[in-house]
DNA sequence: GACTCACTAGAGTATATACTCTAATAATAG
DNA sequence: CTATTATTAGAGTATATACTCTAGTGAGTC
């Protein structure tokens, strides 16, 4: 593997870890065994490196996303959007941390962030159309549906925050695969009241799933994995 | 007014200005004419004077939500709470953005700070019961209504974050009044399924005082100043 | 007038941070 | 084989950062 991937893979490790602001690049350095020096030279500087990590990050979103205009939309889908979603939001959870600090200090990434957000609820609003005509929740007008995807987009990406700084008493803050997939549940809960007769039951149950076993104890739990078999399509 | 509230002053200003990260205690020494020796003499380190504001901050929060047993709620209380709410986001902004990092580094504010969340979704919960029984909302389950609280509270924390990174395509990015009360426009959004018909029209009205004219123009409207005229019941 | 004590100035320090420079070594092209 | 280019090491640097230390000052007290 060449030596500028393996910066940026352990680069996004060690931000993932222990928060970009804490990471600096005599750390990347160090902990891939090179010199400061070769990491400055495959990178101008620390923001080039972030800037390059965000771009596989909003290429993975963007796959994700990525809508069938020619066939109706399914539950399956939906579930698919959210575990993806979910995944892409852990694989990639330093950035929505440090994000004003980031934007604040590149001009390339907020624009950049930008029109990635204006995407994600344009593409959050198209599902929410796409459900409706296929009969899962009811049509709603362009502009409760526009309010709708935006409060989706507000609970998905703080759902991270909140587990690690409402959660977990013990510093550490393991999350676990139950926590995260809570955030499932959050969304499927902004749906419920719009689920048509013939899907509610269903979405219930669906939703059911995601629901925490007990929601005040720190569980044992496995640890986070992801990366789930669910396959594109 | 004690140099010691001078600093915790003019360290919230700073923080909410440029953001903790980057500003330091010599920067805070600097601003308000003292040496850095004066500001440590008042304060063991940046984390103390940080945990100070904290207190502050909750104890608002607190205040605000503090909720009258002895009457039922009206929809001017809710406007109250949401108004409150969103004023004191908009006062100590800097502390949501910075969160995890400041909670990594103080025990004693990641301790509290987690009980304070929990302090603030009961309110939200036992505000949605309370307007559930003045007949403005449908009573919900509890499971239900936990959840919708919860939903509530990442549209609220999350909302500044949101403004600040998707919109302002200029640098800066002044926020405006318009643009803070959005976040309102939104929590009602999150409402509008569980209206009683007898209130429906009225909330829908409300909503529309805080909905954004244009929502992609950054307008030149006025800047942000808050402590609007609401007095506490 | 000596004494205390809350408060302040300002120089200083150990460490870290992002980043640079030079020189050397591999890899590749002609 | 030679020349060029890509890659790397490693020491070094300018600046910043959180924080310390010493030496006071000025207002009140006995």
């Amino acid at each position: 593997m060449k030596t500028r991937d393996k910066i940026l893979l352990s680069s996004l490790e060690l931000f993932n870890e222990r928060g970009e602001r804490t990471v600096t690049t005599n750390h990347i350095a160090a902990h891939l065994a090179i010199s400061p020096g070769n990491l400055y030279y495959h990178f101008r500087n620390k923001s080039d490196i972030i800037y390059e990590i965000f771009l596989e990050y909003e290429k993975l979103v963007d796959y994700y996303l990525d809508i069938p205009e020619d066939r109706p939309l399914t539950l399956d889908d939906m579930t698919f959007y959210l575990e993806s979603v979910f995944d892409g939001l852990w694989s990639y959870r330093f950035f929505h941390r440090d994000l004003e600090y980031l934007l604040d200090g590149d001009r390339r990434l907020r624009q950049d962030y930008r029109e990635f957000t204006n995407r994600c609820l344009d593409a959050i609003s198209r599902i929410f159309e796409k459900l409706a005509e296929a009969g899962i929740i009811e049509p709603q007008p362009d502009e409760l549906r526009a309010a709708m995807s935006l409060n989706v987009w507000l609970v998905i990406t703080n759902w991270m925050a909140f587990l690690k700084t409402a959660h977990a008493s013990e510093e550490s803050a393991n999350l676990t695969l139950t926590e995260l997939k809570q955030g499932i549940y959050q969304v499927l809960t902004l749906e419920i009241p719009y689920l048509t007769p013939a899907y509610r039951e269903r979405v219930m149950a669906l939703r059911e799933k995601y629901r925490p076993k007990l929601p005040e104890t720190a569980g044992a739990e496995p640890v986070v994995g992801m990366k789930a078999g669910m396959v594109k399509n």
